[in-house]
DNA sequence: TGAAAACCCTGTAATCGCTACAAGGTGGGG
DNA sequence: CCCCACCTTGTAGCGATTACAGGGTTTTCA
């Protein structure tokens, strides 16, 4: 098949199916005589195995990483395992501070109501008092919270 | 104050408050005679502004917007809240698509133990299954869940 | 006094994972 | 023959920094 039916069935754009191939997560196919791309169901897996790892939020080097392992299956899977447990650790620290950033969002929200002028919206207020080093209510401390 | 100061006070890269002048989030200061950039408490609240919308997860575009808010003290302050708005839903999305990634990587994980070879490795069969369009512990359905 | 360390300047390129061109070649149908 | 859809390579853009290179200036310490 051609890039544009690969990137049909793989539901992946035709540049970055070249990208990929540039950099490595993509064997370089065959070419027909006018220079064209011509790939097999081996590259659709291939592309499906980068995809999926992309979909579990891994970078392009964990996934080339993943792609050594898968090609030499005599090679201990202990690199593997913590190549997960990094990736893990790393979704499970940011999934913590999206948690904190969303409940210091709506502390602020909470500040203000619609239909006030600019000079009297809590928001703004909480905002320039946090930068002149003051107390605001998004970053304040849990003891001696009124609610 | 001189650039190096201002960084030290506000905890920001040099580099980055030169970026931010550039960007417009920040004033242009003073030049001394020699041409070094000489900044006031001005400088150092407006900074902190910006580091503190940053922190609450704001886009550039948007700390731009809420500083050009904070200049017109007579606007109806209706947009601010739907920055907000918008900034929690965004948050918020994030937060679940992690919260969900985290648990297929979790799975993922448990097809595993140390000290296998690669070729036994269920983390690598279940990816490669996948690749080949078979299902995968990590984006099986809630249905027929066996644990 | 003189040298070294620490600071400052501008401008440019790198990061990551694509995406979007520009400028051209190829293939098939009406 | 023309048009449209497809393919090629190469280059530049996004966002928010970070990291130089290659210079000038100021401060410090012996």
């Amino acid at each position: 098949m051609r890039i544009g039916e690969l990137a049909r069935q793989s539901g992946c754009d035709a540049e970055t199916i070249r990208y990929y191939e540039r950099e490595g997560l993509l064997d370089a196919p065959q070419r027909e005589d006018n220079g064209y791309r011509r790939y097999g169901d081996a590259h659709l897996v291939q592309l499906n195995f980068v995809r999926h790892c992309r979909s579990l939020g891994m970078s392009l080097s964990d996934v080339r990483r993943l792609r050594d392992f898968a090609r030499d299956p005599s090679a201990a899977c202990d690199g593997i395992n913590s190549l997960l447990d990094r990736q893990i650790e790393q979704i499970h620290a940011q999934r913590l501070a999206l948690e904190a950033l969303e409940s210091q969002l709506r502390a602020l929200r909470h500040t203000c109501e619609e239909g006030h002028r600019a000079s009297e919206c809590g928001i703004l207020q909480n905002l320039q008092q946090a930068a002149g080093g003051g107390p605001c209510e998004c970053h304040r401390t849990e003891a001696g919270h009124p609610h």
